[in-house]
RNA sequence: CGCGGAGUAGAGCAGUUCGGUAGCUCGUCGGGCUCAUAACCCGGAGGCCGCAGGUUCAAAUCCUGCCUCCGAAA
């Protein structure tokens, strides 16, 4: 099948390379435009582009969408399908409907809950038990398009975003397969979304970060592993800041919130509610992510401290 | 020329301001104590102080260049 893939970070890498590996005909991927990345600000591609140009597939990085410019690439390319994994780009109504089947989103959620920018993260920072993929039929809202297939993943409790992130992206790539599959087909029965039970997963950024120990240890344990790797939870200790990657709730009671109440190989640090939790992982400015236990050889840290403050 | 921080024993750090014998915590090895231990006591090994050059009687420390790592930038 003649198909576009449009796509930006690694999450979307494995659905282009099964599509390649499927034998699908891949006539042109669109892309973001490279950005200035890491120090020096190299000018870098974005990881889709990468492996669309190992393998020679012409590669479209259009700033916009709705100027028709993109839209006389595609009728160019004539495709039957366009698959959209995280292109993070609204496509305008003309481009949805110029493909004969349309186009095809695969999303990292079990919609309609968490659409949007962040599903992966906002699912682990609620404290979801499963999340997964869904694959759907897109429409001009955000995300609203009828669903086709849907797999579910379990989310552990101290799974990271980033962990389940590498576990729904392989797992994208399958459900991008099977909906090719049943395309070709005519086997799908495409579902409705309850718009009333959607949720929307908005972009995270920074001001996500800073860590509320007045908060239960569940709630901030959950914060942080969904904001691993990046943002990442963060807290101060002596008006320097430290990002926490990794905890565990303890079951320590707890005192006054951000207080330090166990410092021996451990650090645990108050919550609310007279929760706890021990922090695992962390990472001094500066410095590379250490254990807490190593964290603690090099810089004593006196029972009472405070941190966040 | 984008900006900021950092490289010292296997790990995490101090020492660098003001040049003068390489330190701490932990690990490791050996011994001791103990019913026993991840606990406690004694002892040992382990360093081109990121690399190269310069200044100096003398450089981890001051000067110059380079390398590597972290942050910032989503």
């Amino acid at each position: 099948m003649r198909v576009i893939f449009m796509g930006t970070p690694d999450f979307a890498v494995p659905c282009l390379e099964r599509l390649i590996s499927d034998g699908e005909e891949v006539v042109g991927v669109f892309t973001q435009p490279d950005k200035p990345k890491g120090r020096g600000h190299v000018m870098t591609p974005p990881p889709v582009k990468e492996l669309a140009l190992k393998h020679d597939i012409p590669v479209f990085q259009p700033t916009k969408m709705k100027d028709g410019q993109a839209f006389e690439i595609i009728d160019k390319l004539d495709p039957e399908l366009i698959i959209v994994v995280a292109y993070g780009r609204i496509l305008p109504k003309d481009i949805l409907e110029r493909p004969k089947y349309g186009c095809v989103n695969i999303h990292a959620s079990l919609l309609p809950k968490y659409r949007g920018a962040a599903p992966i993260q906002w699912a682990v920072i609620n404290g979801e038990k499963v999340s997964g993929v869904t694959s759907m039929q897109m429409s001009e809202g955000l995300d609203t398009g009828d669903m086709l297939i849907k797999r579910e993943v379990e989310i552990t409790e101290e799974m990271t975003a980033g962990e389940l992130h590498d576990i729904l992206s392989p797992l994208g790539a399958d459900v991008m397969s099977d909906t090719i599959k049943e395309i070709k087909a005519g086997a799908l029965k495409p579902e409705k979304q309850n718009d009333a039970d959607s949720t929307y997963a908005s972009m995270l950024d920074k001001s996500l970060s800073p860590i509320d120990w007045s908060k239960e240890a569940s709630v901030i344990h959950n914060q942080i592993r969904g904001l691993s790797p990046w943002p990442t939870a963060t807290t101060t200790l002596d008006g320097k800041v430290l990002k926490i990657h990794s905890s565990r709730v303890s079951d320590i009671k707890g005192k006054n919130p951000g207080e330090i109440i166990f410092n021996d190989k451990k650090l645990v640090v108050s919550c609310g509610n007279n929760t706890s939790l021990e922090i695992t992982v962390l990472q001094a400015e500066g410095k590379k992510a250490m254990s807490a236990d190593r964290f603690l050889l090099g810089k004593k840290i006196e029972l009472s401290t405070v941190l966040g403050k």
